[in-house]
RNA sequence: GCCGAUAUGGCUCAGUUGGUAGAGCAACGCAUUCGUAAUGCGUAGGUCGUCGGUUCGAGUCCGACUAUCGGCUCCA
């Protein structure tokens, strides 16, 4: 594909390279499309995006309904169909300046005061649509064959609430229809693994008006779940080293004046409550409460590390608009610790909590993560506590454990917590945006806002360093991660009903009920359908509804052979074996937490 | 919170220009006793998200609110 650069030269495009030069085009002709529908559109930025390209524009009172959206394709169709060329100009800055403001365009001119004085201003027109872009671009409109406008938002200019509101109009383009219609299909795809879908399904969780929104209740099965995750992390971290506490999910404001998140975190808590004169709040995090129990007595540095987890109940104030089933709401439980540990131990025992991160994974199978170290922006003063030496050492310990466990990761300058870096392990669910799933953060604050000390050997008084993290994040969001993942296809041990127990007729109601109380005795979750119905009926919904790993079918035949036929979802292979043989093999797989 | 869309029995959806709500599945009843992804027949079930307005008449048109969905923003 021919492409054509900012100072007028045309060559071939770096394959790598087409399907962005593509998108940023696209953003191009659906610019010019929605100036030729609305002549007042006035154009902010319209970048190449991962899957396609959107454009920010102004239009003024105009709201834009969905079939404003496919006329606009439709133009698109059409702008490609012409068959224009793109062709490029570069203007010095006050002429560039003049033509935008003749064409009142008055985001690009803002946007070129906004660059530094040496930069050279670059234009590309198509027809009589010209953007102030450094390209490069397609030679032809025609280029453009395989694309959708998928929708529209709301955003800000420059990302700036304080900005006024633009509209986003979304679109994904390919390089060939395939890849277009393979793109939908994954879209179709993943709305079928969508957590809330299948927590429906499932009858995993719910959610009510009248209970709230953003409050989501755990059922029965749902709960099951839930129980065997707390379990799981919980076995883990003892085995570590760590103490589990219970705390209450409320605590006075005074706590969160002391810990510093009333002045800084406030507008994302539930308001203070007044009672007999004193002010409570619903805790948006349990740190205040573990360092109060760190600071309940004395510490010797041979304690140290100290570790306190807790499966703990927060609630936060989530913007109405980001709650989305299990994996954001308003009340969720985190897979929280806090470790005291002297600044010598914050190496190692970060390294221990970067095992723990990557032992679970293995456990659930986790392979699609990436690792972000968030760290301080050293130009950033005031955002970030003072105490350069700190800091250094406290990045280089993160980096230092990530290079010699030899895992990859990306640096994020900025991205720190005021009180220190962090190292982030986050996911891409099946539906919506990138997230974080485990967290390790290090905190040079806290310890002393609460005033922690501890003994050192020479007997003097020193402050610990925190680490806050996370492994599991919250069990909710991760609970919807994997739902996502498997499809709702748990791995054995994880799922709420292991074996449905399906008798061919009543005929066999009798031997089918000793073998499922057989199989509850053995401590299996399992399930008798005892309804009147043919046996392809119950193994349908055993499997498409329930999507128990085992269903066995229980008939005349097994009656007599006094053995079970044993269904495997996954395979929907079936094999005869005793009951005995089968109870051992589903504990077998429980206890080694099979895929 | 912001931009846009949506809201109809337990679930998934239909409902034409405004004229008294419809299907499939599920539930319940009866028949069937059946061998690996839906047995047949029947019964019951809805103040169409809420409130207000226009109209002789509103599921349908208008407004406000609530919730949900797609994005944006935020995320100690």
């Amino acid at each position: 594909m021919k492409i054509i650069y900012k100072d007028g030269t045309v060559g071939e495009c770096p394959s790598e390279e087409v399907t962005h030069v593509l998108r940023h085009s696209a953003a191009h002709i659906m610019a010019q499309a929605i100036q030729r529908l609305y002549p007042d559109a006035d154009f902010a930025y319209g970048p190449a995006t991962e899957r396609g390209f959107y454009y920010d524009v102004d239009l003024g009172d105009q709201k834009l309904s969905d079939e404003d959206l496919e006329n606009i394709e439709k133009e698109m169709r059409k702008i490609a169909k012409e068959n224009l060329p793109f062709k490029s100009f570069i203007l010095p800055r006050e002429e560039a300046v003049a033509l935008m403001r003749e064409r009142g365009a008055k985001y690009k001119e803002e946007h070129i005061g906004d660059l530094p004085p040496e930069a050279e201003i670059s234009f590309f027109q198509q027809g009589d649509y010209i953007d102030m872009c450094v390209g490069p671009h397609i030679t032809y409109t025609k280029a453009l064959k395989a694309f959708k406008i998928t929708g529209q938002s709301g955003a800000y200019w420059k990302n700036d609430a304080k900005n006024k509101m633009l509209t986003r109009i979304n679109g994904v383009a390919f390089q060939t229809q395939d890849e277009l219609a393979e793109y939908e299909r994954q879209v179709e795809e993943a709305k079928a693994r969508d957590h809330r879908k299948i927590g429906k399904e499932m009858s995993l969780f719910m959610s009510d008006d009248l209970v709230g929104k953003g409050l989501p209740m755990f059922l029965p099965k749902g709960y099951t779940l839930w129980q065997e995750l707390e379990n799981y992390i919980k076995e883990k971290e003892r085995k570590l080293g760590y103490e589990h506490v219970m705390t209450p999910c409320v605590g006075t404001v005074a706590l969160y004046e002391t810990s510093g998140h009333w002045a800084h975190y406030k507008e994302n808590m539930f308001p203070a409550m007044e009672v007999e004169g004193e002010r409570f709040v619903l805790r948006p995090m349990n740190c205040p409460h573990h360092m109060m129990i760190y600071a309940n007595r004395q510490h010797s540095y041979r304690e140290l590390p100290i570790r306190i987890g807790e499966i703990a109940h927060d609630f936060r104030f989530e913007s109405s608009g980001t709650l989305k089933g299990i994996e954001r709401g308003r009340h969720f439980c985190q897979n929280d610790a806090h470790l005291f540990v002297t600044p010598d131990q914050i190496e190692d025992e970060v390294g221990r909590v970067v095992d723990l991160i990557f032992d679970v994974y293995k456990d659930f199978g986790i392979e699609n993560y990436r690792c972000v170290l968030s760290l301080r922006d050293p130009e950033d003063t005031e955002k970030y506590h003072p105490d350069d030496e700190m800091w250094n050492k406290a990045e280089d310990a993160l980096r230092r454990v990530l290079d010699d466990l030899k895992i990859d990761y990306t640096e994020e300058i900025g991205e720190a917590a005021f009180y220190g870096p962090k190292l982030d392990v986050n996911v891409k669910p099946a539906v919506g945006a990138e997230y974080t799933l485990s967290t390790c953060q290090l905190d040079f604050c806290l310890p002393a806002k609460f005033d922690l000390k501890y003994t050192d050997s020479e007997g003097n008084e020193q402050t610990p360093v925190v680490l806050h993290r996370a492994i599991l994040g919250s069990l909710d969001r991760f609970m919807a991660y994997i739902i996502e993942e498997t499809k709702g296809k748990f791995p054995v041990w994880l799922a709420p009903l292991q074996v449905k127990v399906l008798p061919v007729s009543d005929k066999t109601m009798e031997y089918a009920t000793e073998i499922n109380e057989a199989i509850e005795n053995a401590g299996i979750r399992t399930q008798l359908d005892t309804r009147n119905e043919k046996i392809g009926y119950k193994i349908r919904e055993a499997q498409q509804v329930d999507r128990a790993p085992y269903m066995l079918v229980i008939g005349a035949k097994e009656a007599e052979n006094k053995n079970v036929s044993v269904r495997s979802r996954d395979t929907g292979e079936t094999t005869e074996m005793t009951l005995e043989e089968f109870v051992s093999k589903v504990k077998n797989e429980i206890e080694t937490k099979a895929h």
